[in-house]
Formats: C-alpha cells, structure tokens, sequence
DNA sequence: TTTTACAAAAAAATCGATAAAACTATAGTT
DNA sequence: AACTATAGTTTTATCGATTTTTTTGTAAAA
C-alpha cells in the first residue's frame, strides 16, 4: 500500500499540475529542498518533464500553503525558515488545536471515538525509524499514522475550516521537523504521551486532554533549536 | 486617495497575473459574480485583454483563498455558498479572533493601544452607505476602515499565522454580508457596538472585550438566513 | 577602492497555438 | 419513451516560443 500505490497514484493520476504540486510539496516537507532555494521554472520545467505553466500553476498553489515565497516578478524559492516562524507555527497549533480538541470533545461520537482508538493502535504498531541498526530514518508510513491521529483526535470538531488549518499548520511543522535532522528528531516518550492525550480525549476529560496536547506540541517544539 | 490610486495600483502595478487576482477577488467578494459562475479561461481572457497563463494563476490562488472551487480536469467556478459554510466561517472566526483578541489585550503597547483608537476614529466618521436619499449603496470607504478596525483590535496578537487565518475569514465574511444584499445589511447599532468592544479592549477587560466581539459577530451572522 | 553605467545573459512572465478531456446533441436501438 | 453509442463541439490543460524584467559582469568615472 506504501511506497507503490503512493507513487501510482502520484505519477499517474490527475492533471500535471496536481502531480508537480505532490512531488513539489514532498520535497519541501521532506526538506530535501534547502529553504531559500530558488525554484526555477526551466528546471523544474526539466525535472518533471513538463511544461511552463502547470509548474508555475503548482507554485502558486504552494505558495498559499505557506512553503513557497513568491515575489511578483522575481519568482519563487522554497519558504525561508527562522525562529520566529517555527514559534508562531507552534503557538497558532496550541490555539488552534486546542480549540480543535475541546470541540470534539463535546461533539464526537462513538464513531469518532473509535476513529481514535484506531488510529492510535495502527501508529503504535509502526516502527518510527526504518534504519537499520541505529541509524535514525524517518519512517513515511509512520509520518502518515501519525499525522492520521493528530487528525483524528480533532476530527469531529465541527468545523472544517479549522481542520484545513491544522492541517496546513501540522504540514508546516512537520517541514521543521525535518530539517532539524535525524540529531534531535526521536524522542522515545512520545507515544506514551499519545496514549495519555488519547486517554483523556475517550475520558471527555477536556481540560486534561487539552493541556496534554498542548504539553506534547511544546515538549517537540523544545527540540528546534538551532 | 480611495478610488484612483485604488484603481492606478490595481491597473499599473505588478504582474498581470496579481492584476486578474486582485479584480477577480474584488468581484467575487463583493458579490459581482454569482456563486457556482463557471470561471472560462477563455472568457477571462478576453475580459482582461489577457493569455491563458495568467488568468489559471490567479484562478489557483484563489482557490486557496476559498473564493474559487477548483475541479481538475473541469475548471475553475465561483465558490459555492451554504448555510454550512456561512456558519463555519462564523464559528472559525469567533473562535480564532476570540484568542487573537485575548492576545492581543495580553501584549499590545500604548502604540497599539492608539492604533486601535485611532481606526475607530476614522471608522466613526465615515457613513456606511452612499446611496443617495434612503437607498443603500455599500461605502467602499466605509468597508475598508470597517476591516481595518477589527484587523489592528488583533494585531498585537504576536502570532502572523493566525492574523492571516483572521484576514481570509474576514474577507469570506464580507462576501457572505455582500451575497445577501442590502435587504439585510445595515444594522443601524453596529457602531456602538464597535465602541464597546473598543473601550473593553483598552481596559484590558479581556474577558468582557471577547464577549463583546463575538457577540458583534454573531449579530451580523443572525441576518443572514436565506 | 568604491561607485556608476551599461551591455550581455539569465530568468520570469506572458502569449498564441495545440492536444486532451469533458460535454452536447443526435441518431439508432430496445 | 427511455437508453446507449457516437460524432461534433466546447473547454481545459498543456506546450513551445516570445517579450519583459531582473541579474550579472565589466569597465569607466570618481
């Protein structure tokens, strides 16, 4: 299901400018493309084989999700990071997510719950490094369960536009997290503090669930710094 | 200074692209274009003496923006409108200023402090309507001090992520108040209450100040039922 | 050495045309 | 009359080439 139907889907589906967008946006979050690069359009042209306008049409795309800069007549570069901006992203995730949570809290459902419950045993059965002996290697199949149950947990908050914006800001975050380096990346309590976030959540226990979200964002956040 | 170098920088300056983008938010924004409007390349080619390239840019940033929907393979159309998506847009918006207010009132200086009282100022002096005897006509004047007011009541929030989320609800808001028409639309004790929001925002009643604004946004939401 | 001016090169923005896909209307079939 | 296949039309997506604008490099002037 992995790496194949990922890559089906990415190379062969929807129009070219949706699949330079994917591969695009991959890179960037992956951080195999260093910020402040500049994103030409011949080469990219060349790189994907494809022609001037479905790039420029993905760059402006990426663009509104914050991981292109574009400046009107000089082009695009891959988004600058500093400091500020990872503090910013961290603190608008608290708020935001923490509102998130509270809300389906209130709201969820048995589904929902279950939803969690899911997404919580599947990302606690995945190895979060694929390295061989040691060495640290991120894993995309945990990346993507991970994700899964950050979003689950808020899911049923009633407000999709909320959810979009996590969304943008889970991405963005994620994008710091790799260009950190394997150095600071893995932290060995983090799955326990998922459980405890989940445990509270299935409690309804809204405070509790919210402040231990919230720590967990702040306990990863300490990690940049750079 | 409002209307021609409005129009002098919109016609001028920067790229064609940003040039169709800022007339086609303007239009659909404002109401000009219906929802569900089929968005023909080739017509807004000829429309803004324009090539293809262009008028797909600022249609794809637009549709991060939540004005346009895009369909791969079958073009781009003015953004659907909903009772659902209305009220999202009311609770996301209560939501996010909720906590960009609180913030604010947290940090903001006396140079903040006088910003705000400033927008107010100017706010209070520029009639809402233009129409000319009992017809309501929308003051673009009037929208634009209107915007500024509730942007610097935020803007020491510290956090420019959520200044941005803050901006684009904004801008749906006004779309949804221009979609309804000028049946609806002048609530004649607005301006008190933007004075009262003020004056708990520069007491740094931060409870009473939240209140206050989100009760100003859910007045507004109540008219729009159709 | 620093500044300025200008020409050459590179890159961005844009255009006009073509290929590909989706829609429409029509005619034939059940 | 309803359904299906198909040819023709419209529209989208894409390309390759051209025009503008920015950047770079070099040499003259201060």
């Amino acid at each position: 299901m992995s790496l194949i139907s990922a890559v089906e889907s990415d190379e062969n589906t929807g129009s070219l400018t949706s699949r330079a967008y994917n591969n695009l946006r991959e890179d960037i979050i992956e951080g195999k493309l260093e910020p402040g690069t500049k994103l030409k359009v011949e080469e990219l042209r060349k790189r994907y084989g494809i022609g001037a306008s479905p790039v420029r049409e993905a760059l402006s795309l990426l663009t509104s999700d914050g991981l292109v800069d574009r400046i009107d007549q000089r082009g695009f570069r891959v988004a600058i990071v500093s400091k500020e901006d990872f503090a910013d992203i961290l603190k608008a995730r608290c708020w935001l997510e923490e509102r998130a949570l509270r809300e389906s809290i209130k709201n969820g459902d048995t589904e929902w719950e279950e939803s969690v419950v899911l997404a919580f045993y599947r990302l606690s059965r995945e190895p979060r490094s694929i390295g061989s002996e040691g060495a640290f290697l991120t894993n995309p199949d945990w990346e993507n369960l991970h994700k899964t149950f950050h979003q689950k947990l808020i899911a049923a908050c009633g407000s999709p536009i909320l959810l979009e914006f996590c969304d943008r800001l889970y991405d963005q975050n994620v994008r710091y997290r790799n260009l950190a380096g394997s150095a600071s990346y893995p932290r060995r309590d983090s799955q326990l503090e998922h459980e405890h976030i989940m445990q509270a959540t299935l409690d309804r226990a809204e405070d509790l669930a919210a402040t231990r979200l919230v720590d967990h964002y702040r306990q990863t956040g300490k990690f940049l710094e750079k």
